[in-house]
DNA sequence: CGTATCCTGACC
DNA sequence: GGTCAGGATACG
């Protein structure tokens, strides 16, 4: 699938964040926007949900956007990446970003945002629209008691530590980066943040997970602190002006920590940008 | 583990 | 006008 890699190879990083100045919500960033919707919803009554995208209006159909009118939000959670809209008659507005989603809270009357795919106009006269370029989030209606999304526990969680996370990686076979993707081990970290993660704890990502002790271990949960704390901080969204990432998207450029030169390689089927000189094996 | 799917904008 | 990225999921 990568073929024509071997002639022009002229070093210019690839473009992985095909935003432009957007990065993918991971942790950080959904919970950012998790307390907009927050602060915007919570108490609040839906008045009308509109989709404006097909994607959504399968997933959303007709009668669910219907049932939403009238709907009290009583809480807004993010669980992971998942933000949980919380009904007072006991349903659940479950939300995902995956790759490009975001909410703008605006008046009602204005006009929707370019790329809005759902509308929640609400009953104090201002709207949240769901912004999502790549039209891949994911909105559904879930009834009372539903089970919540399988998840692992929180990337954030203070008792997460080296030995927590060895029982989360148990029976994993594999190198340690695409099993960090998994959300059943750890919520929350994406593939920016990984990739982060394993570049502040010096572990290669080709190692294979199962084959990490305590040590390692201990210094990667230092590590994915480290990376969503800087996260938190940059704001990620904005991020021009910020801070960079010490490896994301920064293929055939000098490691900051030890001058080696920054590598991509590809593992099932995600760039993962690493040190080969101070991440080790 | 890998690959395809979803979807669209940005870059070639 | 083709390629590709990205998260989650389904499937081989």
């Amino acid at each position: 699938m990568r073929q024509g890699a071997r002639k022009g190879a002229r070093t210019p990083s690839p473009r992985l964040t095909p935003l432009g100045f957007r990065h993918v919500p991971e942790l950080p960033e959904v919970d950012r926007a998790a307390a907009l919707l927050r602060a915007a919803a919570v108490d609040r009554t839906i008045r009308e949900a509109r989709a404006l995208h097909p994607a959504i209006a399968r997933r959303l159909d007709a009668g669910a956007r219907r049932s939403l009118a009238g709907a009290r939000i009583v809480a807004v959670e993010r669980r992971g990446k998942h933000q949980l809209l919380r009904l007072a008659d006991g349903r659940t507005l479950h939300v995902h970003f995956r790759m490009a989603g975001d909410w703008r809270v605006a008046a009602a009357a204005a006009p929707p945002p370019r790329h809005a795919r759902l509308l929640l106009d609400l009953d104090d006269g201002r709207r949240v629209a769901l912004v999502d370029p790549r039209a891949l989030s994911t909105v559904d209606l879930r009834a009372p008691g539903a089970p919540p999304p399988r998840l692992g526990p929180e990337a954030t969680d203070p008792s997460l530590d080296g030995a927590a996370l060895r029982v989360a990686l148990r029976g994993r076979r594999g190198p340690i980066k695409p099993v960090l993707l998994d959300q059943r081990v750890v919520a929350g970290l994406g593939n920016i943040y990984a990739a982060e993660a394993l570049w502040h704890a010096r572990i290669d990502p080709r190692t294979a997970a199962a084959s990490l002790g305590r040590v390692r271990l201990d210094r990667l949960m230092v590590g994915i602190r480290h990376a969503l704390a800087a996260g938190v901080q940059r704001d990620t969204r904005y991020s021009d002006g910020g801070t960079r990432l010490a490896v994301y998207g920064r293929e055939g450029e000098a490691c900051t920590r030890c001058d080696g030169t920054i590598r991509r390689i590809v593992q099932a089927g995600r760039s993962t940008c690493f040190c080969p000189r101070c991440q080790r094996r």
